[in-house]
DNA sequence: CCGCGGGCCTGAGAGC
DNA sequence: TGCTCTCAGGCCCGCG
């Protein structure tokens, strides 16, 4: 997309999480793509008209990159039928040749239209904790965040006012490799002990680890999520916690076993006897 | 201000 | 086979 321009945009469905903006497809044709951002989980994509092109997956949302004729190969895709790929919702065909399909079965993700320089003041972007992998986030950055919280540490690291970008998969395994319980008081990782910031340094080492080794993995393939070829991510087979309720606890030594609990309405899994 | 529960959608899988 | 129920990668909104 870097540099080409939108030929022909196809919006088959208006309705994603929020209706697309008046004209989505006439606004996009004939811009070019000037610069491609993103900031937390949002995908920005600037334009020469100087607006911006803002993205979200929700739950389910993936792209699909195609170059020329190519077509997917039968059967690499869920939600498929008959050839024809349910959930395709818009389409954009770039001056490249690339195709770039966003699929979303749930809906939840959304696509919108604003002025380049009405996003800076946008509360909701403005309101996006500082980003994970950036020099900026430590210890003492991510401590700062929960000083005060009167949250669980996982409903903490969830909040993307917080840090950025984070979701359930990877706070759980974060939690995990950091040896801390998701139910501790956020605050706890915040008080002006030596204790205090040895977890906030764990923490902080752990969310950085795990998020490289997902990505470097492609990420993970639960349901949904592919990469922009097609192909599936393999972190889901890295999973320490998530998604193993039952299981014996990865960490070396402990004889616990990973447990599910409900906490703000998501799944945590974790284990009781190495996460404190 | 903060935290919580409900809602938005579709589909997969379990249990009967 | 088919029904009902639960759960799923996220986020917004209204309420207390």
């Amino acid at each position: 997309m870097q540099g080409a321009r939108f030929e022909t945009v196809e919006a088959r469905r208006a309705d994603l999480r929020w209706p697309l903006p008046k004209n989505f497809a006439k606004r996009l044709e004939g811009t070019t793509v000037t610069g491609l951002g993103r900031r937390g989980k949002y995908l920005l994509v600037d334009l020469s008209n100087r607006e911006v092109l803002i993205m979200h997956l929700g739950m389910s949302g993936s792209f699909r990159v195609m170059r020329d004729g190519e077509s997917a190969t039968p059967g690499q895709f869920h939600h498929e039928r008959s050839g024809q790929r349910t959930h395709d919702h818009v389409i954009f065909h770039m001056s490249s040749g690339a195709t770039i399909v966003f699929n979303d079965p749930r809906r939840f993700g959304f696509m919108n239209l604003v002025a380049r320089a009405a996003l800076d003041d946008d509360p909701r972007v403005r309101a996006i904790g500082p980003e994970p992998l950036g020099n900026a986030f430590d210890a003492a950055m991510l401590a700062a965040a929960c000083a005060g919280k009167k949250t669980s540490l996982k409903a903490a690291l969830s909040d993307q006012k917080v840090v950025a970008g984070l979701g359930n998969i990877y706070v759980c395994e974060a939690l995990s490799r950091a040896r801390l319980s998701p139910k501790r008081l956020a605050s706890t990782i915040a008080t002006r002990s030596g204790a205090a910031n040895e977890r906030a340094k764990r923490l902080v080492t752990a969310i950085k680890a795990v998020l490289n080794d997902a990505i470097g993995a492609g990420g993970s393939s639960l349901r949904d999520h592919r990469r922009t070829d097609g192909a599936l991510g393999d972190f889901q087979h890295n999973f320490r916690v998530y998604d193993r309720e039952g299981e014996p606890c990865p960490t070396p030594g402990c004889r616990g076993t990973i447990k599910r609990i409900v906490q703000n309405g998501r799944s945590t899994f974790f284990c009781r006897v190495c996460q404190t």
